[in-house]
DNA sequence: TCAATTCTTTCCCTATACGTCAAGATAAAT
DNA sequence: ATTTATCTTGACGTATAGGGAAAGAATTGA
């Protein structure tokens, strides 16, 4: 049973993430008159939304996936939806994965005009002294 | 020379949004009195900006590619930090890769565990059936 | 017991990329 | 000349994920 402040330091979130994410109502810690105690089921349930959040997920999809958790203890129903969300996710992610391989590819197509620009000069520069050394 | 709602339709874009990106900088079409008119040179600009949205670009960074392109590739300096611009373009991409592939990685993982799931609760559950055909 | 922390709620602020009016000003058409 | 159409600027609205500060309540330490 922590604080708010040893449960952001733990997770290295700040407090005002944790009461955020309480106000969306992903987590629902206890309170001792008005302050927030966290149980080690709260701080699991953090962990979940770290990771969904590094995967790319938005807080009400996050939400949706929690919410499934508790009223579907078999899990069964929520890992169908976890599937359809993680097949959008991965495609979305190729797609973006595409759009940057194409951008490089025109990104190697400018680095060399710009190359051939300067070696151009550089030519241009070295003939230049070479007529001077005549 | 066109008007501002031709070029809407043209580029299927509204007419917002080429104010939007001139009030950005990333377009500077003329005025004939307060009146917008485009050039071929500003639709072109329009076409790189889009180009960069659906590669999934923010316009402040299209802003900065187009910054590039203005860098008159005339004079070898410019070139040279056109070169310098387009190095750290490439190397934030593929970063940006690099991470999307550690995130479909974990994604990976999790659906694993979620068909793993799904794939034992269906043998409960036709275990259970199997016991009633006994 | 008094002051210093800690914690709370409330509210406004940020950035992104426009959408959506609103109210004027022009321009074209009749 | 007047209506209608088009264009202009300005400003507020939207969703996301919190940041930051104010101001009051409760707890802690000396």
């Amino acid at each position: 049973m922590l604080g708010i402040q040893e449960v952001a330091r733990q997770l290295d979130v700040t407090m005002r993430t944790l009461r955020f994410y309480e106000d969306k109502g992903l987590i629902a810690p206890q309170r001792v008159g008005t302050t927030r105690i966290y149980s080690r089921r709260e701080i699991a349930r953090m962990r979940l939304i770290l990771r969904g959040k590094r995967l790319g997920f938005s807080i009400r999809e996050i939400k949706e996936f929690l919410d499934l958790y508790d009223v579907d203890p078999e899990h069964v129903a929520q890992a169908r939806q976890l599937l359809m969300k993680i097949g959008e996710r991965v495609s979305a992610l190729r797609k973006q994965k595409r759009a940057i391989d194409q951008t490089l590819e025109e990104l190697r197509l400018l680095e060399r005009q710009a190359l051939t620009l300067i070696d151009g000069a550089a030519t241009a520069r070295n003939d230049d002294e070479n007529k001077h050394d005549d």
